[in-house]
DNA sequence: ATCACGATTGGCAGCGCTGCCAATTTGGCT
DNA sequence: AGCCAAATTGGCAGCGCTGCCAATCGTGAT
């Protein structure tokens, strides 16, 4: 059956000879612009439904400027905040007929220039990529390629073109603010590899300055080595508590960290908010479903990605869009 | 800066002229086959690097037979099962010099359809569909494109051209065989919408028909109406235990749901596995991670997802390709 | 019946690249 | 120096579709 190549494909010329008409004319029925006949539009249809046509998009993307594909270059997939930025996008842009590729960097930024490179090669119409912070070349590449640009999820600093996301630093000064308003003075920190993920880093630096300005200083602190995850949140809140058991409260870079943190204080039997308060980053339901709802900062992930796609179908001004981020009090601090 | 359309294109002619080579030598050296000079390798190297040249992939897979795009048409991407799968086929097509495209149906069939015939547009090389259920019309778009075809996680019944995947009957038929070896009798069962996750009915199947072969039958059970979700198995939980409280295990759809019924044991005091033993499926990381793992079946998500991409790019011969399943003893039963 | 003008329609030159094939060059031998 | 095969190279016709422009058709007004 699979049989790629043999399969003699069925093309507009052939559509046009059943119907009696032009090539132009089936064009101009399949995307329906441009004067034409009932008759005319009735005649092709059948022809479509009798020899079974599949237009060929990479034929009419080659003839026409512009294409319809719209590209994204993500840190990764399984991380459930791209992947909704994934899901709000392709909604949209399947809803105007575009097309989405994407291509996963694991951070890196070297990487990242690599995929957008070869991404510039199927000409998308736009571009999506996470964060502000790119290498020289990358930013090059992306300036220079006639195409538009979201840079999503870090509005702290300048972007290239268009910016859709919010400010991770005011989230982490929004958080220290929290913490110390609700009378915690003992703050530790525990994070992931905050030399990959950028945004991560800019929260850490907001949360630091918000301690200050409320004359509060960290603690302490346990960094992991690999990416976030539960696992790592539960092992470091572990090390950081056994280290400096005098704190009462901690934040984490983000909310499957937080979670661990938090399993680990049910299996240690730490009680939560009383000896220890937990603050986490991002809002994932999981964690508004635990025995006690996490307090954390819910990000708007699938509207920035909406909004992205929208932004990329519209060609709206450059500049920077935030959507802001909405502090969940939760119950664990 | 974003000026798409005046931005000149530097065309693979440009880059013969600057070389002072024919378009065809300036191809091959591109594409790196065919038999080219040391010489002319670098006049076209320093020509593509003087003139920022980048290859119209769009224009290449016109001229030539076979694209170097794959499809994929999945149910969601924020569900981590398919962001696995994704994540694991895009690092081996990258790899391969191979480009992912993608859109989400939402398990339903006839959305399905119509995102398999706008994919087929872009003429992909390959696509991979969720399951072995799909409207007619779809199969026969599938089988008369000319392209290879993955349908991957379900290997109970018969696949168009090539399957990747594992046995959902025999996953639900090793759940029941577990809880009933370790003792348990009065069970229950808690799912979401299976009409439409076609995997998640051929588990319940299973599960069914295992407990029959023990002599056990299904004591009762709560179908929660939307997606699967950590706050849907929690409701559905409690609803199940007030209804039923003599039940003494229960088995959910997939981890998410049992999670979100461990959440509500912990939330109302149900010991586990004392009172009640839980057991999920699929071995999510974060189930693994709460204070007493969850009893689960691991699947190999992104092993499903590297073998579908492999396949797709090796022409490989048609058939159904087990990858089974582990079963994860975890702490809740 | 005739003419002008708007509504439809068809023809065809590319879009940028690859595949095929012929032309040219190189190198090794006699 | 002369000859042949092997190694390189260039030319050019498409790939299937769209955009532009000219050709044709229809209609109401004259």
């Amino acid at each position: 059956m699979p049989d790629p190549g043999s399969h003699a494909a069925v093309t507009i010329s052939d559509v046009a000879r059943e119907a009696g008409l032009g090539e132009s004319t089936v064009s101009r029925v399949l995307r329906g612009r441009g004067a034409v006949s009932e008759t005319a539009r009735a005649k092709v249809t059948a022809a479509v439904a009798k020899l079974g046509y599949v237009p060929n998009r990479i034929a009419g993307t080659l003839a026409s400027p512009g294409s319809r594909l719209i590209a994204f270059v993500i840190p990764s997939v399984t991380n459930i905040v791209f992947a909704d930025v994934l899901s709000g996008a392709e909604a949209v842009l399947t809803e105007r007929d575009r097309q989405a590729v994407f291509a996963v960097s694991g951070y890196d930024p070297t990487r990242e220039e690599r995929l957008i490179e070869s991404m510039l090669a199927w000409r998308p119409s736009g571009l999506v990529v996470a964060g502000i912070e790119h290498t020289q070349r990358a930013r090059t590449m992306m300036l220079g390629a006639g195409l538009r640009v979201v840079e999503i999820f870090d509005t702290d600093g300048t972007g290239l073109d268009l910016v859709v996301g919010f400010s991770n630093r005011a989230a982490g000064a929004a958080s220290a603010r929290h913490l110390v308003d609700r009378g915690r003075r003992r703050i530790g920190y525990v994070g992931h590899d905050i030399e990959r993920d950028r945004r991560a880093g800019k929260r850490f630096e907001g949360f630091v300055t918000g301690l200050g300005e409320a004359g509060v200083s960290l603690v302490d602190r346990e960094i992991i080595s690999g990416h976030s995850s539960v696992e790592g949140g539960r092992i470091a809140l572990a090390a950081l508590v056994s280290r400096a058991p005098a704190l009462d409260a901690v934040y984490f870079s983000n909310d499957d960290m937080a979670l661990g943190g938090y399993f680990e204080c049910l299996a240690s039997g730490i009680a939560v908010p009383g000896r220890l308060a937990l603050m986490g980053y991002n809002g994932l339901d999981v964690a508004q479903q635990a025995p006690l709802a996490l307090t954390t900062i819910r990000t708007p992930r699938r509207r920035v990605g909406e909004m992205a796609a929208r932004l990329l179908c519209t060609d709206a001004d450059p500049g920077t869009y935030d959507l802001g981020f909405e502090l969940l009090p939760g119950a664990t601090v």
